[in-house]
DNA sequence: CCAGTGATGGGACTTGGTCTCATCGACCCT
DNA sequence: AGGGTCGATGAGACCAAGTCCCATCACTGG
């Protein structure tokens, strides 16, 4: 045995994707998602630190879209910087070939307390890792504070509108309608 | 045995956090928490659904400022209901004696990621308390998405403030101060 | 042909969390 | 006083997540 497998991680996140909408998150073992995909317990946490991490991407996200507000225009606003940023994502990362896997994966995560406050953390990270990019432009801190959290709050409301759509719009343009509506909302509040 | 303690929550409460002080969160186990407050495992998991919840309190929090954003009054705009909720939050929960201990519990959440974790589950039900409370005084979803993501931000800063300082400024005066600073910036992010 | 390396398997072990049942004390009713 | 109910607790079996350590196999290079 010991046999090597390729794309071990690939597997695993497939196997773990399909046995939680089979039986749900909480009725799958992580000996069974291992089996599925041909390995062992010891192996699946060789690559995952836990069980739900098997469904969250390793940072590459966040890796886009740091790097994506640190590399618009430099006269860019905050909100604009995040706003490129969002077109990059839509277009490296949330392409339509992913839209699918997206709303399976969606799926899981909501029907699931563990998933979700997991998620919560991805998100507050992830907000986190544009305040310190924004910080990077030069944008005062407590502005950037603010601009992370609408940002934040636009990556979300574009990826459900992405998720849930039968229309074919990418993600780029709905992040763009997102923010345009966010910052109407935003010089409504007081 | 089986005699009848009082408060059996709060003393587990307690213990738990001298534990997590004297050894940090993950070297304390819930069987040395129970055994601490003269209880055992079983009792333990009576009261508190997981571990980590012993360090949250049960809603009372997030009802407080739900019931603050209700009975504001009706002209009132949507941060302004807000900051009304985190006055009556300053003078019901967030009290001069709870500061110490406010501190102690944070700087052990601080410490600990499955604690952090949480606290950003925590955060996200807040905003979406928050967003539902809005919701109910007539404000449009995405105004009200926006208004409690920047109310959201506004209790966090204070609350940070409210820890750190070594002045005696309540809550209420902290929150007022940090909401006029979010606005300012809310109006500068473009 | 042999040694080293890297990915995997196997299994023991700790702990969080669930479940079921027994026990004890307080209170009530006659 | 005596018996019965009820609420809170204790006790222990049990399962799965997660950690650790070591054995094993395939591949590679000399």
């Amino acid at each position: 045995m010991a046999r090597w497998q390729p794309d071990a991680p690939g597997r695993l996140a497939a196997a773990a994707l399909d046995l939680f909408e089979e039986h749900g998150y909480e009725n799958t073992t992580v000996i069974e998602i291992a089996e599925r995909a041909g390995l062992t317990k010891s192996t699946f946490f060789r690559y995952f630190p836990d069980k739900r991490e098997v469904l969250f991407d390793k940072g590459t996200l966040t890796g886009v879209l740091v790097e994506g507000i640190t590399s618009a225009p430099p006269a860019a606003g905050p909100l604009d910087a995040v706003a490129d940023a969002l077109d990059e994502l839509g277009r490296t990362f949330f392409t339509a070939d992913r839209r699918e896997f997206s709303g399976r994966r969606q799926a899981v995560l909501n029907a699931n307390s563990e998933l979700r406050e997991r998620e919560a953390l991805k998100r507050l990270d992830l907000t986190a890792s544009m305040i310190e990019a924004l910080g990077r432009r030069g944008v005062p801190s407590l502005t950037a504070r603010v601009a992370a959290e609408l940002g934040t709050l636009v990556w979300e409301i574009a990826y459900d509108r992405w998720i849930d759509t039968d229309n074919s719009e990418g993600f780029g343009p709905l992040a763009r309608q997102a923010l345009a509506e966010v910052r109407g909302a935003a010089g409504v509040v007081g």
